[in-house]
DNA sequence: TTAATTTGTAACAAAATTGTAACATTTAAA
DNA sequence: TTTAAATGTTACAATTTTGTTACAAATTAA
């Protein structure tokens, strides 16, 4: 993961918290507190996604937005609005703004993290990789592909799913009851049995010949990636 | 297991004695004394989770939890409650107030440790390794592994559960009617002769050669970690 | 539509785990 | 020392759990 992101924001516990958590995530992040310097810090920052609040002590986000629309170097660029709860109905004027997508606070670090990567997929995929690794194995969500090493493994659409669950957190040992819960849409009905059907399909799809077993049983327990 | 804890309570000995054990399990640790102090530092230290006594100085515990709720930061912040005996009838007021869980004074260290682990377990799973240590061993309640030193020791199903048992208290001697109660599916009807010859499967798995016994036999009482 | 793929389950095979009985050894008391 | 009770050890059959395969139904692609 990769990209320049700015903040125009005057909570500081906000920026430092969403500031903090991008970095770990391998952005690169300035910020501002308020508008006016936020537009001149922004356009030497030149960066590949704006965070904007919706409240600034100067300049409203919208009247940012707008300006930020003008400038032909910027009219692309994305934005994502941070509005406070009981701005709802302005929420309708910020995309109308321009806006690529809107939060609002308070929102998870998860979310927002959802809302940029699903923004600079639209924008700049070359930004966002959102891949799943462990070992050897590469799963890419944004493509459905599976690499073991840089050999692709061709993995049916359950088998997908199953492994797509797993790599969330490798080694951890789920029960069945909690793949099912996980892994298969809501309210289905499947026994507990036929996962053990679909592990085995995965095994032999993700077990290339000298390549060691990465599906661990743990009797009485369940599955883990090992 | 890593993670930041902030304390409010106004008796030193309760801080002095939380503050130590929690940092000897890894956790950072910092606290004030009144609730005025307390909101504004816990903004300062970021925590993953409050402390909060019920009966403050100043402001409330109660107080200080909607504060905290309505701050966009820290509204998600999981806080446990510390109450003084014969407020009892105050316990559904506080969770009400958006307390997570609540614990009446005095307490076992043991048993704060659990309510922290369970709460973090919810709000944030990375923060917590649910392991179990004692002397050289460890075990590993979210893989399923148990290890001496490092070399992983393989157990069974009941093994794994009985070294669970052992482990959560560990040295404390459990009676053979103890053990099966809490090792054994309800229900289950098995003679006490059984545990006997479980203990002296643990044994053989744990007692790797040249280490020493782990497992103490006491005569007509049962057995314990040693 | 037909063909191909995917899916869930049943049925059987293989493997691991479990409880108990039987006998051995240790311990403590007489 | 002798004896009785408690615990250690071993072997084994029964049970439970998981692996594997085949197949029909359902879904998707051609």
């Amino acid at each position: 993961m990769n990209g320049k992101i700015f903040i125009i924001e005057d909570e500081p516990s906000i920026i430092q918290l969403v500031q903090h958590n991008l970095e770990k995530n391998g952005f690169i992040v300035s910020s501002s507190v308020n508008g006016n310097d936020g537009l001149k810090e922004l356009k030497k920052f030149q960066p590949d996604l704006l965070l904007l609040d919706w409240m600034l002590p100067d300049l409203s986000g919208v009247e940012i937005c707008k300006n930020i629309r003008k400038d032909t170097n910027y009219n692309n660029l994305p934005v994502i609005m941070l509005t406070a709860k009981g701005e709802e109905e302005d929420k309708i004027k910020g995309l109308d703004s321009g806006v690529d997508d809107y939060l609002t606070k308070p929102f998870s670090f998860n979310e927002l993290m959802a809302r940029i990567k699903a923004v600079l997929r639209r924008s700049n995929p070359n930004t966002v990789s959102d891949n799943l690794k462990f070992d050897d194995l590469m799963l890419d969500r944004i493509e459905k592909r599976v690499f073991r090493d840089d050999q692709e493994i061709k993995l049916g659409p359950t088998e997908f799913r199953l492994l797509e669950f797993f790599l969330t957190n490798p080694k951890r040992v789920y029960s069945r009851d909690q793949i099912l819960e996980s892994v298969w849409p809501n309210n289905v009905n499947v026994e507990s049995r036929t996962i053990d059907v679909h592990i085995r399909r995965l095994r032999q799809s993700v077990n290339l010949k000298n390549k060691k077993e990465l599906i661990r049983t743990v009797r009485s327990s369940g599955y883990s990636l090992i």
